[in-house]
DNA sequence: TGCTTGACAGAAG
DNA sequence: CCTTCTGCCAAGC
């Protein structure tokens, strides 16, 4: 039972399951990145492995993956859909390829 | 078992 | 703004 953990970390596949409840509540027009689900799931240091996990999503989840982007606001590298997809909600970007995060970040704890 | 990879974040140049 | 580097840590090979 007892785990040699160094660190407080969560199983792989629950963290996986708490990362994908996470994604399911993203309203559309809306975009959230990889380093607030780690924090959520009180794993702030496990954004890559949010990456990792959602990369591996079973599509029979049916979930708006596209709705995540990293920090800086940047789409997924190598798969140019998304950008069309999050345009198709609302989402607006900038020149430079970027969502406009600061005006389409999802805020968990400001809804109304 | 050990080194490399990666849908990241943040800082630096 | 864009590229590169470091820190982090599980997954792959």
């Amino acid at each position: 039972m007892s785990k040699k953990n160094t660190t407080f970390h969560k199983d792989s596949l629950l963290f996986a399951q708490e990362v994908y409840e996470i994604v399911a509540q993203i309203p559309a027009g809306k975009v959230f990145t990889y380093g607030m689900i780690a924090r959520l799931v009180g794993c702030p240091q496990n954004s890559r492995l949010v990456g990792t996990v959602l990369k591996n999503t079973p599509q029979d989840l049916h979930l708006p993956t596209w709705r995540v982007v990293n920090s800086q606001g940047r789409t997924v590298p190598a798969w140019a859909e998304q950008q069309e997809l999050l345009e198709a909600e609302g989402v607006g970007f900038k020149n430079n390829g970027h969502v406009e995060i600061e005006k389409f970040l999802w805020k968990p704890f400001e809804e109304f």
